[in-house]
DNA sequence: ATTGGTGCAAATGCTTTGCATAAAG
DNA sequence: CTTTATGCAAAGCATTTGCACCAAT
């Protein structure tokens, strides 16, 4: 993979930001420093740097992915009301696996646990961020 | 909740259904049953269902949604190469809760586990059913 | 009678693509 | 010099919405 500016910096805003940010939101970030990039390059590139493991891409509640610059093992909570996603602390991941009985025929490539909660913000305003 | 026809064949389509059907797949099904339906009308009646409880809307991949008339506990499996979604067998759930040890003060409503695989049709093939 | 649901078409919103140009190796 | 990536604008696709009409309670 070639090592443009672009591929560079927003690999690096992403991995600054811990708010699990959207590819409009890393856009306006790396903006700053890029005046002239595509939202279309941020896409493009937020796919392949996943694809290469070197991000991850997340997929809640059938809104808008968000993108996280750490891939060390950890879960995530989707907040139902405003869609923040954070960080979940859990125990290991792998016994995850061992609770299976039945894939039927899957080879299983990977698991995950996912959450759904509502986050501190919305329990004290009763309502959504963004809504 | 009224009890509209179009509600009530959605419904029973559905729950028929093994497939976890995307909402123009229950759409042509429902079809042969009320010709004059809309689109719109599927996509509603799913987001009013599953709001209630009675069906479970799935959210894989950035695909489209699917949707499962079967509400007893599972797990479900993507296939990462076609997109179909199947159960999956697994150990009791609850244990899950109990792995969380620092949920940055959300307040959890549900979790799952999500696995991703190849299913055996793409694993025969070494490639999509769809792509 | 009143509220909630439907069908239709148009709109929305996120994401992807085609294409000509530019940069990387 | 040969890919591969970029910027721009347009297209794509799943889903949602406005609105006038209809049906259920």
């Amino acid at each position: 993979m070639r090592i443009t500016n672009q591929r560079e910096i927003i690999l690096e805003e992403l991995r600054k930001l811990k708010t699990h940010p959207t590819a409009d939101e890393l856009y306006e970030v790396v903006r700053k420093r890029l005046p002239r990039i595509s939202i279309a390059t941020v896409y493009r590139n937020l796919e392949r740097l996943s694809e290469a493991g070197m991000i991850h891409k997340l997929e809640y509640g059938g809104r808008q992915k968000r993108f996280d610059g750490d891939i060390s093992p950890h879960s995530h909570v989707f907040c139902v009301k405003c869609g923040r996603i954070s960080d979940v602390k859990t125990r290991d991941d792998s016994e995850i696996l061992d609770m299976v009985l039945d894939s039927r025929g899957y080879k299983i490539l990977k698991c995950g646990v996912q959450f759904e909660g509502i986050c501190p913000f919305c329990q004290q305003n009763n309502r959504s961020q963004k809504d």
